[in-house]
DNA sequence: AAACTACTTGGCAATATCGCCAAGCAGATG
DNA sequence: CATCTGCTTGGCGATATTGCCAAGTAGTTT
């Protein structure tokens, strides 16, 4: 159990994390995750949300659904998309704690 | 329709964890991240790691140190850096569950 | 104090992301 | 069937990110 291990998370991990990470990587898409950890909502409703375009919303969530962070349903008219990654909100929460840090120890020091 | 309830997230809000959410969304970070997570480590051991330009590293942990996802600290010759978003790791481990969705509810099925 | 170490910063080209418009498509409605 | 609704896709310019090289800095060693 101890010692030096190699580093034990490979590539396809990585790129699997960074994918769903970049799916919350933009201020629409946050706000549109945030909304949905209320529930489901059709494109239209989220669109009024965000404010653009509805192909820039329909981009934004074809992204999160493609990384898995989003689920999708047709019914009717509309199409109902759903938040799949339950441990976001607690993980939202726990950034909203964090605290930005300006203080660098090297050469970029302000004080 | 759903009722219409006014946004009870602020846009500095979202714009703070979309910083933190980017300090991560990349592959070298991430690496840099889940290494960290097994204990602090100088530029020169993560440079190593990550296979790029000191420079290179250098920006990465510069942007992550601001985003408030590290903390630096130098002792004699090197600057160690460790994590300092706690929540991290179960929040990747929660990740690594979710499966990539590839089905679309509309035009865009492929089978 | 000159040289060295460990790191940061500036600059710039290559690449990726973003958002609008226009066009397309499936299902509901007239 | 023709049209309308709700949404997706293609395309493309505008903007942001990334990574290397070169140059700079603070502390250390000789």
């Amino acid at each position: 159990m101890t010692g030096t291990l190699p580093t034990p998370i490979s590539t396809e991990t990585i790129a699997r994390r960074v994918a769903v990470i970049k799916a919350l990587a933009h201020p629409s898409r946050m706000l549109i995750a945030e909304t949905l950890m209320k529930g489901e909502k059709c494109v239209c409703d989220l669109q009024a949300l965000v404010g653009a375009d509805m192909s820039t919303v329909s981009k934004h969530l074809t992204l999160m659904r493609s990384a898995g962070v989003l689920t999708c349903e047709k019914r009717g008219l509309n199409i109902y998309y759903r938040l799949a990654c339950t441990c976001l909100g607690s993980f939202l929460r726990c950034l909203d704690e964090l605290a930005p840090d300006s203080e660098a120890c090297g050469t970029n020091c302000c004080d």
